[in-house]
RNA sequence: AGGGGCGUGGGCAAGUGGUAAGCCACGGGAUUUUGGUUCCCGCUACCGUAGGUUCGAAUCCUACCGCCCCUGCCA
């Protein structure tokens, strides 16, 4: 019961709402539009897990519609690829897969629909007559030469278009809405442009394409999505895509939802930088297991359920926020660690030999292949696997120093350490080239440490992992790393390449045990001690054997020695340039204020100028105040409505007015309450004489803007009458104090700003009836005990 | 006559007038045949800034500041 529940992101509160008020029937339909027009990145993942997730979680279908209305871009391949990666990611579209150009004959009888209505019509302008006619930011378009032409013109002219009697470019199809629009978006978008192109499923059939906004909002009609959930960027789009919805032909209403699109540092996102770092070779492919694609990212190893738990851990808000890639890691990690075996497997091989151990001699060690220190999902912790020992094996080179450092707890010369699940072994000697490389280790073992424990009960301080010459299986370790060196790649030169990380991929020839053999390409194991790996899908082979590493283990030794290396960095004591260039200050042109609409109100109604100057010179309000109140003539005239049967100080009521009443109006005009100024004074008077209190007025302000109604009436249906009486407001202290004994500890021990709780607690607990003094009162002697 | 959004600890993010959740990162400790895992503890935020309303404000009002998006016949 007092289980705490995940919160539920922006977007699951509305439609939550909406179920609660049977605003769509009940039904919850969402959809995840994808272009086809190149891979799906983790960012259409995070869009992924929430349009189909919140389909799930509320009982609703998700639609897969491909947003294919641009036919120079699109191509099959990509519908196959996107759903492969939908479906890996585990969601199911079902019947459900659409393609805006199923709906082209539609969106044509449409848009033939919009003309008749005089809100479509044919331009004949260049596009660049176009693009100028659009106007600025800050001015207003101009209309087309031919906005005006007939109903009749222009059905024919559409008609030709279709028919294929113009050559592209030549004419467009827009929307007749307002060419001096704000939103430049409304300033008569293109609807349809000619583009005698071959299209990826329709073929050769059409010659004209509809754009996104009309085609988009009116797909979603057509197929009664209810949610229609989109990127922040689209937040323009949305008037349009009302005004389409609304005046074209079409019985749904669907509603378009803006969420903020994943950003994450270390990587870019964008189709257009993508695509650059594939074409220009500076990664293998779309699938490279560096890129943050989703074919990418699968083929590093990376699991369904990690995606999936990272898009969930990083929410659904519009802040425009940059994740941390190292939530990503410790999602993998978090999956891969209850999920998958262990194995051993050097990376970088140092050959050491057991000069004690008889040449010739071999044995087979049976290893655990699960952790037993944690669950294992829905895995066993149980089994085994036969790992070969003998005379010869080979360590990670990072695992021995001939001079270690402090806190070093590997093999160095005179050092025992214990080899995972065999031996205890000392190093006597170190054999080096010519160079004074380091080649080969001469060690002895303990056979009474067998399995890796002491009879004696001696310990070591390290256990390294290793393979035995004899058996290994020779391997390509691919060791991936983040693909750019800086969190926001290109922030310095605005060329993210000039960022990429040289080191992103770093081949190596090592060794792995035996046990491996027998396992498919895909399957993911934790090389003990270095990292989580992936056996390569498409390159590693029996006998050739390729390994990915999808992410490094935490690494506390790693971060200690950094911390080391930077802090001897930091002795010359020079302090880093301040490197990041003054930003060009963009010039934007200043935001037209509410206050200026409110001065631009009165300048333009004289009588409204005039109650701003009564305001103060009669009635004595600031300025501030009066300017508030005069604002709009509705305001004033519920104000001076208000006045007028209000019998106390006005500048109370005028206080009352901006700070109360403008909050608890939110956007409904003062003209369209269902109720009146005398009933406003009324509350206000209410809370003058005591009958209710401050707070408990905000209720009755609530219930009567919303129904109106008689205030006295309302006080006493809703028992909001304040309690002044000692002995009922003492019986709900001593409840509180009594529920609450804990936090009185605490607050006799010293937690005075407890003091507020409690009032709220007493305050709860009289439905806001309570008289605060009252309450302050009382709680002070009550407190003091 | 520009318009649309967003600002809560190092990074995310709950919170919608009544004790500022949680996660990641970071720091400590315990356990440990992975410097892994697991388990404890810490991270003592006054909520962009400044005023105001209120017994009480991250939440309501006002002004200001900062950041993002929009002038494709792309989506």
């Amino acid at each position: 019961m007092s289980e705490r529940e995940p919160p539920r992101n922006f977007l699951e509160q509305i439609v939550e709402g909406h179920l609660a008020q049977g605003t769509h029937g009940g039904r919850v339909v969402t959809r995840f539009p994808p272009e086809p027009n190149g891979y799906l990145h983790i960012g259409h993942a995070k869009s992924i897990c929430l349009n189909f997730g919140i389909a799930q979680k509320y009982g609703g279908v998700c639609h897969l519609r491909f947003d294919d209305t641009n036919p120079l871009a699109e191509e099959t391949e990509f519908v196959e690829s996107i759903q492969d990666d939908v479906r890996w990611l585990g969601f199911e579209w079902g019947e459900h897969r659409f393609f805006a150009s199923d709906y082209y004959e539609r969106l044509y009888q449409l848009a033939v629909g919009l003309i008749e209505k005089g809100l479509a019509y044919v331009d004949d302008q260049t596009v660049e007559q176009i693009r100028v006619n659009r106007g600025t930011l800050t001015e207003p378009g101009t209309p087309s030469p031919w906005r005006d032409r007939t109903v009749a013109e222009n059905l024919a002219l559409f008609a030709g278009m279709r028919a294929g009697e113009f050559a592209d470019g030549s004419k467009v199809l827009r929307a007749r809405i307002d060419m001096a629009a704000r939103n430049i978006l409304m300033r008569d978008p293109l609807m349809y442009r000619i583009r005698h192109a071959h299209h990826h499923r329709t073929g050769d059939d059409w010659c004209i394409y509809p754009m996104y906004d009309f085609a988009h909002g009116l797909s979603d009609a057509i197929e009664d999505i209810t949610h229609s959930i989109c990127t922040l960027e689209f937040e323009n789009n949305r008037e349009l895509y009302d005004w389409f919805v609304e005046h074209a032909d079409v019985a749904a209403r669907p509603r378009q939802y803006e969420f903020a699109r994943l950003n994450l540092d270390y990587t870019v996102m964008s189709k257009r930088k993508l695509r650059q770092l594939v074409e220009e070779g500076h990664v293998a492919g779309w699938d490279d297991p560096r890129m943050p694609t989703v074919a990418g990212m699968r083929r590093r190893g990376f699991t369904p359920a990690s995606l999936r738990n990272f898009a969930e851990m990083v929410g659904v808000t519009k802040a425009n926020t940059v994740i941390d890639i190292g939530r990503l890691e410790y999602a993998i990690r978090d999956d891969l660690n209850h999920t998958v075996s262990r194995v051993m497997a050097v990376v970088d091989p140092l050959e050491v030999v057991i000069t004690n151990y008889p040449e010739g001699q071999t044995e087979t060690l049976d290893c655990a292949l699960y952790p037993h220190d944690h669950p294992m999902h829905g895995q066993p912790t149980e089994g085994s696997r036969p790992v070969p020992f003998g005379r010869t094996l080979y360590i990670d080179r990072s695992d021995f120093a001939e001079a270690a450092p402090k806190g070093w707890k590997r093999l160095a010369p005179g050092v025992e350490v214990r080899l995972r699940y065999a031996y205890f072994v000392t190093c006597h000697k170190v054999i080096k080239d010519a160079d004074g490389h380091v080649v080969r280790l001469e060690c002895t073992y303990d056979p009474e440490t067998r399995g890796g424990a002491a009879p004696d009960g001696r310990k070591v301080k390290g256990t390294l992992h290793w393979v035995a010459a004899h058996g290994a299986l020779p391997a390509e370790l691919r060791i991936y790393d983040r693909l750019f060196s800086e969190p926001t790649p290109g922030a310095r030169t605005g060329d993210p390449l000039d960022d990429l990380n040289p080191e992103s991929l770093v081949v190596k020839r090592g060794f792995i045990e035996p046990s491996v053999a027998a396992h498919p390409a895909g399957t993911r194991y934790q090389f003990e001690r270095t990292g989580y790996f992936v056996s390569d899908t498409t390159d590693s082979k029996p006998g050739a054997l390729v390994f990915n590493r999808i992410v490094t283990l935490r690494d506390t030794w790693a971060k200690l020695q950094d911390k080391a290396a930077d802090a001897a960095d930091a002795l010359p004591g020079e302090a880093t340039e301040p490197s990041a260039a003054p930003k060009a200050q963009k010039a934007r042109p200043a935001k037209r204020t509410k206050a200026q609409i409110r001065t631009h109100n009165r300048a333009a109604d004289p009588a409204l100028e005039a109650r701003f100057q009564a305001y103060q010179a009669a009635l004595g309000l600031d300025e501030d105040t009066a300017d508030l109140l005069a604002g709009e003539a509705d305001m004033a005239d519920l104000f001076d409505a208000a006045r007028a049967s209000y019998a106390g100080d006005v500048a109370g009521l005028a206080k009352w007015f901006v700070n109360d009443l403008s909050g608890a109006l939110g956007d409904r005009a003062p003209a369209e309450l269902p109720t009146d100024g005398a009933a406003l004074a009324r509350v206000l008077t209410l809370v003058d004489e005591g009958t209710v209190t401050s707070r408990a007025s905000k209720d009755l302000l609530e219930v009567l803007l919303r129904d109106g109604g008689d205030p006295d009436g309302l006080v006493a249906a809703l028992g909001l009458e304040a309690v002044a009486d000692t002995d009922a407001l003492a019986d709900a202290i001593a409840g509180v104090l009594a529920k609450h004994g804990a936090m009185v500890e605490r607050f006799r021990g010293g937690e005075q700003k407890l003091f507020g709780f409690f009032i709220g607690q007493v305050m709860q607990a009289t439905g806001g009836a309570a008289d605060p003094k009252a309450v302050r009162d009382l709680l002070t002697a009550a407190l003091k005990g």
